[in-house]
DNA sequence: GTGAAAGCGCTAACAG
DNA sequence: CTGTTAGCGCTTTCAC
């Protein structure tokens, strides 16, 4: 029934099937409008394609017409990057990877290495979308010298500055400030992992703590002795941070901010509070994508969307 | 500097750039063995390559060579994954990709609808690889229809039993062991996430559990009462379950067989027991590919490899 | 309505 | 040592 051991069929051999030349094999095939076949024609193409199990070469495809159909995925790993840091980016590129999976793209994920991050694989598969997630400021400023202008990328939870990138990230702002007004005491330390370490700056100055009160957090033991000093009642960010944070402190002491996307983690830990944010930053990502293609000219309404806690 | 808004540079322009032939470029470019180029003229296309900024164009290789760099892990999604059961791939799909990517193939990751898989993406994308997560037994019924085969694919945390295809999986029995022992009390109930329902099966009859005693967690609300039922000792198949267990049962009346990949997260559970498998499904997914890609002859040792805990 | 043919960018014989 | 050339599989313009 199949010959899945023989060479693969080609558009040429549905065409000598169908005795039909092999243009018309690429009209029926992909419905090309403008070109009228008639419905016998078409038929006897179609029967030989599903007879011969044709499957497209889609890397042939990419080449003549100038896309690819690839997305991208790309994520900036530090050398050391921790269990924490690298759940927080999973729940992302799940659901990022079936959006665009659902959208008819084929996804590429590919890590980068911080210190050398080599976005090659823009240009070299063509990717018809990018999306940069945790790349640093130097990070970037390697990327803008020669990549391929005119490809869509955004950046995800990326602190950088370029106004030549679209971004969206979290409104950490708000989030503190909700946090801060549900639990009723002021807010005295805060802890974030690294992928927020400039969020944490930012907070930090916002509620007016000393550098000393705000723990980036780097290695698991960094942890205890840190939670130990403190008095008052604090935030943490990054849920799984927060589950660790509950072996050295009650959880009621701290709201943890659900920057991993994983709220349902704190289920365990009862009586926490937390402070979750929209489930959109895929949907932002993908809409600021989109308007990239389309609005080219003027560029989407905002270089930056701000996901809200909710 | 760079003429990113310009069309991309190709060896043809090289070769015009260089004063050689496009084959020329070719052979210094990939530093083909079996050619003696001259320093001298090696050095001209080099530096006329790095002058224009040439990417090579992936597709275009992958059409003349039959190799597209490209490996793909494909995952079964049910409609109604849970939380955690994606946590518990998320960190094997993490390991896959880098390592993949450091043996520089690029990586596709795509969802598959458990309803209706569809695998076309291995042969449209002419991928050089192949790992499958989750499959179940008729996903693979579809599959084994009509696939490309001499495509390296192997089956991970697959139940499946059709002889055709390379597995890797946990050792389920010598885990559930350990633990039983490490507990010196028999253990008398068993939870598993839906991704290791075989294991649960083949679990309760070794432990010899009524099948009142076996939990397959298909919500997070059926977890309490069916601990509440219990009155001795247990095992908890995935790390996240056993999190969520902690809510309604002192951890130390079971042991969690840490399937998901991050054990780590148990940590904030004092006193909780667990075992650990070794870390290395992806390598034995990684050393099954490319002994499939050797001896496609005899095949390789084991069709299927199970990780042991340590 | 349908087909011939010129690419897309790169590789790999095969000549010279 | 280097260039010519014939594809790889598909799309697309332009004739018939």
């Amino acid at each position: 029934m199949n010959k899945s051991g023989g060479k693969k069929a080609t558009m040429k051999d549905i065409a000598k099937a169908a005795q039909v030349s092999v243009a018309t094999v690429s009209y029926v095939l992909n419905n090309v409008s403008g070109q009228t076949i008639p419905g016998e024609t078409r038929q006897r193409v179609l029967d030989a394609a599903s007879e011969l199990n044709y499957v497209p070469n889609l890397a042939a495809r990419s080449l003549s017409k100038r896309q690819s159909g690839l997305a991208g995925i790309l994520v900036n790993r530090q050398p050391d990057e921790q269990w924490w840091e690298r759940a927080a980016y999973t729940p992302f590129i799940d659901a990022m990877e079936r959006e665009l999976t659902s959208l008819g793209y084929h996804v590429v994920l590919s890590s980068l290495d911080a210190k050398a991050p080599n976005m090659d694989i823009i240009a070299e598969r063509k990717l018809d979308a990018v999306f940069v997630l945790g790349a640093l400021q130097d990070t970037f400023h390697q990327i803008s010298r020669h990549f391929p202008t005119g490809v869509p990328l955004v950046a995800i939870d990326s602190p950088i500055e370029d106004p030549l990138f679209y971004r969206v990230q979290y409104d950490y702002e708000r989030a503190a400030l909700a946090a801060t007004e549900q639990n009723s005491k002021p807010c005295s330390f805060l802890v974030a992992d690294r992928g927020s370490m400039d969020a944490a700056a930012q907070l930090g100055t916002l509620l007016s703590l000393p550098p000393s009160q705000v723990l980036v957090l780097e290695t698991e033991d960094q942890l205890q002795p840190f939670l130990a000093r403190q008095t008052g009642d604090g935030i943490i960010l990054n849920e799984y941070v927060g589950l660790l944070a509950s072996r050295w402190m009650n959880p009621t002491r701290y709201t943890v901010l659900c920057t991993a996307g994983t709220p349902e983690l704190l289920h365990s830990l009862p009586r926490s509070s937390s402070v979750l944010f929209e489930d959109r930053k895929h949907l932002a990502a993908l809409e600021l994508m989109q308007s990239l293609r389309n609005d080219s000219y003027s560029g989407p309404p905002d270089k930056c969307v701000l996901i809200k806690p909710r």
